[in-house]
DNA sequence: AGTAAACACGAACGTTCGTTCTGACTCTTC
DNA sequence: GAAGAGTCAGAACGAACGTTCGTGTTTACT
């Protein structure tokens, strides 16, 4: 929200189709090679255009990285985060956000897996305004966890000692190690282990013997 | 071990010194720009040489890259696995894992924080014999952790359906998310809550009240 | 002591990097 | 339909990339 403001010109229609393209490009390709292995020249070359009509619409590679992490930004947003927010408040909306975010790997979204987990690793130690907005988007992300589960301690689904910081980070940490593994043994069986293990932390234990999927009981 | 074998030429005694400088300075590297990122020409400005002298030792890139792979393996064996497995089988051991390797990124042995970490998002989607070889030091830590699950459930220190490879992804996932937070913003707090998170998630729950360090009591 | 090999430098190789410029083509607008 | 700005190709730039080579210097073995 709030861009272009420092930009005078205005985009033409087919400019502004070029400028979604190579920012699709851009996010597949920074999954794989990395925010910083991203080239112009491979961008263009995979785009079958030329390097100078990518800086047509790019004023340096930083500009392009940064419009490249917005996007990534709003993929995230309707991919992981929309199916979280319209879910039943608490553990419901939990749930709903690690299974959106395992459906967005199986589903191959983008080749190398999760772009944040790529992009908060890789410019974890590079300060400059890309790490700050990666940065920005991730405790972004960590804060609407945080959000989640204190609602559902307020509703009495989690136990009241239940630490959100705590919960978020092994919930972040499973959903970065399930990513992690499937990218790097291509085996989406691991995704169905990172599904029984958030629903056991989530206490939804999923019916063990007989289904009984009425209510998630939490004794202790 | 079993290492050289085709090689011939034996080393000399400051090559061998040269030599060590070269990967410990390629490890430390590796960790800000990546095992790509890493280039000859730094590397030898960073050690004071000549980009000729490097390839005295190393006949490629990707022999480097092996080779500092392997580096890190040696470091990460040293500094977090043997520290576990000196520990009392079980729950303690997993303590001591986990621990030792909060503690070597509070040491910051790297600057980049833990080498695997990094290493495996980078390479996870590049196939090559660097990759196969981060993906066998990574699924031997795995394997590791899983072992010591194992371990805990037959003393009866974990529950008896506590499922290793899910327990094993849990605690990867909460080492991973940690060190990708205190990478990204340079905060130790957060391996105290990573600590938390690992004895609560262990049953261990650190005297709540008064000390009561006696046993790990997991009713239910 | 002498010789072969390991070591390290420094220059050079072809390629690719990010970036800039020029000049056509095309869409939009008055 | 002419003006004007957006769009894009293509060539060119210096710098850095991985790699090779030739040439001394240093170490180790006989």
């Amino acid at each position: 929200m709030a861009e272009r403001a420092a930009h005078t010109r205005q985009r033409r229609a087919d400019g502004e189709r070029t400028r979604a393209a190579i920012l699709d490009a851009a996010m597949r390709l920074s999954t794989v090679d990395g925010l910083e292995g991203l080239s112009i020249g491979n961008l263009a070359k995979d785009l079958g255009m030329s390097k100078g009509g990518v800086y047509a619409h790019f004023d340096s590679k930083q500009d392009l990285q940064l419009a490249t992490v917005d996007a990534a930004g709003a993929v995230f947003q309707s991919e992981v985060i929309a199916p979280a927010v319209v879910a039943d408040p608490g553990v419901p909306q939990l749930l709903a956000f690690c299974d959106a975010f395992f459906d967005h790997l199986e589903r191959r979204v983008f080749p190398g897996g999760c772009f944040f987990a790529g992009a908060a690793l890789e410019m974890g130690t590079h300060r400059g305004p890309v790490q700050e907005k990666v940065a920005e988007f991730h405790s972004g992300f960590v804060q609407l966890i945080r959000d989640f589960v204190r609602t559902a301690i307020g509703l009495r689904q989690l136990p009241l000692d239940e630490d959100p910081a705590g919960l978020a980070l092994e919930l972040n940490g499973t959903l970065l190690a399930t990513d992690a593994s499937f990218v790097m043994y291509d085996d989406p069986s691991v995704l169905d282990l990172g599904r029984r293990v958030v629903r056991r932390r989530l206490g939804l234990t999923e019916a063990r013997r007989n289904e009984s999927p009425e209510e998630a009981s939490n004794p202790q």
